[in-house]
DNA sequence: CTTATCCATAACTCCACGGTTATGAATTAA
DNA sequence: TTAATTCATAACCGTGGAGTTATGGATAAG
């Protein structure tokens, strides 16, 4: 098994953080004083949040002068499409196996 | 924002939690006892994490004399691909709408 | 009827982690 | 140079939750 869908997972699974990634997926590259704002948590929080969600690859940080940008990254949400689409998968294909069950013992 | 996100992402972190739903996608429906074998842990908390599945809408149960028989509803992981490609859509929008800034300084 | 099996729940422990405040490094403004 | 701003890191706290063992209810087997 692959290890990203794992680390997506865990990095995504809290609503702070997952919020933070949609602020930048909707608006853009912000700072981390605008994300501050209106995150409903301390600046010390949102910075630890960047972090989590940079290890994950999921943003991207620019420093400029004595601010941070940091930007969506949504190429890393990829495995996770990945991952979705191999459980229906298998799941269509136990289903279209059953199907053709049932046809070979109807005639 | 939509709330069934978040429930699916809290329930998939859990590595031993989503194996248990990978192998009910890629094995079809299993009894407790058979997904305890190999899974790592204790029947009791085999059946703690069908349980979070279950009010995730991630698996159905059917009981049948002493034993539960478990299947995955790959269904329930809709939520998650919507999530998705609107992050990637989202972004993809201001990329696009970038572009086309770009080429009405350009000309 | 008695015993064994299957599963769920309860009660408990432990720790990862999200939050806080305090602080300092780096940059900008006065 | 001094003061103010921006962010990251350290240190700490509290809690949710994943794991365990113990137990009991329900069903099947002897």
């Amino acid at each position: 098994m692959s290890l990203a869908p794992d680390l997506l997972f865990r990095t995504l699974a809290d609503p702070t953080r997952r919020a933070i990634f949609e602020r930048l997926c909707r608006e853009g590259e912000q700072t981390v004083g605008a994300l501050t704002v209106r995150s409903g948590v301390s600046q010390p929080a949102v910075s630890k949040h960047l972090g989590a969600l940079k290890l994950a690859g999921l943003v991207r940080d620019r420093h400029e002068g004595r601010q941070t940008h940091y930007s969506a990254q949504p190429g890393a949400l990829d495995p996770l499409l990945d991952w979705t689409s191999q459980m229906t998968g298998f799941w269509q294909r136990r289903l279209d196996a059953l199907d053709d069950l049932l046809k070979r013992m109807d005639q």
